[in-house]
DNA sequence: AGCACGCCGACT
DNA sequence: GTCGGCGTGCTC
């Protein structure tokens, strides 16, 4: 009897189940546990997770050393779910696994090198090293000595050492410290007579005027890497230790607090009921909750999550971000207080891993959360909810690139739950199902309060570019601003996404400075005055002179600052609040924004998109749109439903209270249908013009698209393996082929990119045909050096 | 990726 | 002769 194992070391290139025989003395593994296995030819000791029953034992078959766990982690349940995950989105067996279990209950594997030999004259980064050892108690781990030797080839050096005797190794694996830790740094006491190289003076400039500061913070505001921080240390300038991070808080409500149910509106009843009858219906699909903004959505999902409680049954309830739905949060609090588990990446690791042993114990039955709770391990499974379903932030950016919303299908059909999509501007991929009889769609059309949808104004910003006017607030809107301010009531104006980050520009050449790894502009951060390459992480102080002809840099205004000083500049007397990249860097930071705003410190409120999302505020009578065409601007096919569904959401900030609102959109294009459509709200007017679009140009919903992304370090081997893997594709995997073409940004990290894209069907013999396209090209000798991934229906 | 094996040039 | 640089191939 042997058993199938996903393998922590094992790359996406060579990665499979791989079989092992159970530990000597026993017959067999359960499915789920974790396991120390021997992997290649050293034999290295590696991390694994048994997933089922394996091939048959052949002549080569190793043997598991030991067991981690004394009971499974995961249930098979939660294995196939793993399995089809790895299926779909193009990832290693453990990647996907891993996807499943906290990250506070994960061994951590490291190599402990220990000196047996006294250190010799020979070699000098040898002998270095044994001297660095045995410094450090005689032991130090391989990631120790990595931070400490910055050496190419440390691991072959290291082995070459054990060769020679000078060293001896042992595996360890131990599980993560209970609490996580952040790492500090801090000047030593004392005057230190050595010279400072330069990078060493500015760090302790740095810390000179900060005392303590995180490890991150210094490498963040000086540049500085760990290796300079390394050698400060050692010289006895600077010492690191380490302090437990602050806990972020979830609120703890008392049983006597809890609120009753809500009462439902006659639309939201017919959608509770109906939605309750398919839950229980034994094989229930899925329902799309189509609701306005404002329309209590949220009262709706509760009953819903009531009954199903009430019958054992559990519900996961997914949201875009929690930062941005406290409202939301509380009111599932107070409806079910400790029956309520919460699961974001807020939380540190052993509050998490606390959260996910409650779920795994049953005694958390509504799990709340970001898209990585969709793997809760919930049982009796009744619902999942998804709320604001066409979010971006619902597809992950790390591998696995998973789309929390078809993994929810995909869960949801497997314990006979119901999947309930809930929207007010739904995905057109949801409602295109909905009006093909997939998924049933409720739809609810009027306010609960009774509120009206605010009174549309456009300033057309063509018009006032001919008149020689290029500021970022129109007249209209500046007149509707002193209204309120007048009457006393607040403005939130918003500024999509794009066009966020703030460059260095030469006033003369008119380049802004590049990345020298990438190709890309770097971001000014004025928090701490440099120039960061969002790409490879590589930083720059900012200069005056461009570095190509030596001009002089302009700092490029950010939208909300521009606009924010255009608004002080007009309205001296009155508080404003900024809210975007640059200004919540912090972690409660965000949120303390809000309070702000919601005590009615400011009468102005300006940001990016995290304004547009969930706020809830009364006094809140007009909406600003600074940009309503820079999203359009984007050559996603997404773009037009990205756009429309913000400013819709946006408008619908405006007259939540008693009072009527108002929104000025600012556009270039006023006689745009799209823009026309979201000023009246006008879902089904949007959705009509889009879905025509995607069936002319053959997108999704009416094909997947899958994407290769294909990058090496040289133009020339790349472009003759991406037409290779192109022809491949061609012959095996079939579909329209587009490509390969440079990625939007062609080069990262000194590697050169290219993507190949094929209009599909996303089917098991799909996935199957491209799992052996890229095997064969990753397994020919032609291909070194190139990597390949893949994707299905990526964002961009 | 990470490691061993094997083939070649440089140096005790 | 042998040490180590690097290209090649494999991982149950």
């Amino acid at each position: 009897m042997t058993v199938a194992v996903a393998l922590r070391s094992a790359n996406i290139s060579f990665d499979k189940p791989y079989t092992y025989l159970p530990p000597e003395g026993t017959d067999t593994v359960l499915p789920g546990t974790r396991v120390l296995v021997p992997f290649g030819r050293g034999d290295r000791v590696t991390q694994g997770i048994v997933l089922g029953e394996g091939g048959k034992a052949e002549e080569n078959t190793k043997r598991i050393l030991s067991l981690l766990d004394d009971e499974p982690i995961l249930s098979p349940d939660e294995i196939r779910l793993a399995l089809w995950v790895r299926s779909r989105y193009y990832c290693t067996c453990f990647d996907a696994v891993r996807l499943m279990i906290p990250a506070g209950l994960d061994f951590k594997e490291e190599t402990v090198y220990s000196v047996c030999a006294e250190p010799s004259d020979i070699g000098g980064i040898k002998n270095e090293i044994a001297a660095y050892i045995s410094a450090s108690g005689g032991k130090a781990t391989l990631s120790e000595l990595r931070t400490a030797f910055a050496a190419p080839e440390l691991g072959r050096t290291l082995s070459a050492m054990v060769r020679q005797g000078m060293l001896t190794t042992a595996e360890k694996t131990l599980p993560p410290p209970a609490e996580k830790t952040v790492r500090f740094v801090r000047l030593k006491d004392g005057s230190f007579g050595g010279k400072l190289s330069k990078k060493g003076a500015e760090i302790v400039e740095y810390l000179k005027t900060e005392e303590c500061a995180t490890v991150r913070d210094v490498e963040y505001y000086t540049g500085a890497s760990p290796a300079s921080l390394k050698t400060l240390e050692k010289n006895g300038i600077v010492e690191l230790f380490e302090q437990k991070a602050d806990r972020t808080l979830c609120p703890r409500i008392c049983e006597d607090e809890l609120l009753p149910d809500p009462i439902l509106s006659e639309q939201q009843q017919k959608a509770f009921s109906g939605m309750l009858s398919l839950a229980l219906s034994g094989r229930p699909s899925a329902a799309l909750l189509h609701g306005v903004t404002g329309s209590g959505k949220t009262a709706v999902y509760i009953r819903l999550v009531r009954e199903l409680v009430n019958r054992s049954r559990s519900a996961i309830i997914l949201v875009p971000e929690i930062a941005l739905t406290p409202q939301l949060l509380d009111r599932f609090y107070r409806s079910f207080g400790n029956l309520v588990a919460l699961l974001h990446s807020g939380l540190t690791a052993s509050e998490r891993s606390g959260e996910w042993k409650r779920i795994k114990r049953g005694e958390a039955r509504v799990v709340i959360g970001t898209r990585s709770a969709v793997f809760a391990p919930v049982q009796n499974l009744g619902a999942i909810i998804i709320d604001e379903e066409q979010e971006y932030t619902y597809r992950s950016e790390n591998t696995p690139c998973y789309h929390a919303r078809e993994v929810a299908k995909f869960r949801a059909v497997r314990s006979e739950a119901l999947l309930v999509l809930g929207s007010a501007t739904p995905s057109v991929e949801s409602m295109y199902a909905a009006e093909n009889g997939k998924y049933s769609l409720y739809t609810l059309d009027e306010r609960y309060s009774g509120g009206s949808l605010p009174e549309v104004l456009f300033a057309d910003m063509r018009a006032e570019l001919r008149r020689g006017n290029s500021a970022t607030i129109s007249p209209v809107l500046f007149d509707e601003i002193e209204k309120n301010i007048k009457n006393g009531e607040q403005t939130i104006l918003f500024l999509n996404r794009r066009g966020r980050n703030r460059l260095a520009r030469c006033a003369s050449c008119g380049e802004a400075v590049g990345c020298k790894n990438c190709s890309v502009a770097m971001s000014y951060h004025s928090a701490n005055g440099r120039l960061m390459c969002h790409y490879c992480g590589h930083s720059e102080a900012l200069t005056d002179r461009c570095p190509s002809c030596g001009g002089m840099l302009v700092l490029e205004g950010a939208g909300t600052q521009k606009a924010a000083e255009e608004i002080t500049a007009r309205f001296p007397q009155i508080k404003l609040l900024r809210m975007d990249a640059d200004t919540t860097s912090g972690r409660t930071s965000h949120e303390t924004i809000l309070e702000k705003f919601r005590n009615g410190e400011a009468s102005v409120l300006i940001g990016t998109q995290m304004v547009a999302k969930g706020l809830d505020f009364d006094n809140v009578t007009l909406v600003g749109v600074l940009d309503a065409d820079s999203e359009l601007c984007s050559p996603d096919f997404r773009a037009s439903e990205r756009a429309f569904s913000q400013i819709t959401q946006v408008i619908g900030r405006a007259g939540r209270g008693e009072r009527p609102g108002r929104a000025v959109i600012q556009t270039y294009t006023p006689e745009n249908p799209l823009l026309r459509a979201a000023a009246t709200q006008d879902y089904n007017l949007f959705y009509k013009g889009e879905i025509d679009f995607r069936r002319k140009m053959n997108y999704p919903p009416f094909c997947d698209i899958l994407c290769l992304r294909i990058s090496g370090e040289t133009e020339a081997t790349l472009n003759a393996a991406a037409i290779r893997l192109a022809r491949a594709l061609s012959a095996s995997v079939g579909g329209e082929i587009i490509g390969p073409a440079p990625a939007p940004v062609y080069r990262v990290s000194n590697r050169y990119r290219l993507r190949i894209f094929i209009k599909t069907h996303d089917r098991k013999e799909l996935r199957e045909a491209v799992y052996g396209v890229l095997s064969d090209f990753r397994g020919d000798s032609r291909n070194r050096g190139i990597s390949v991934t893949a994707e299905i229906n990526p964002l961009e």
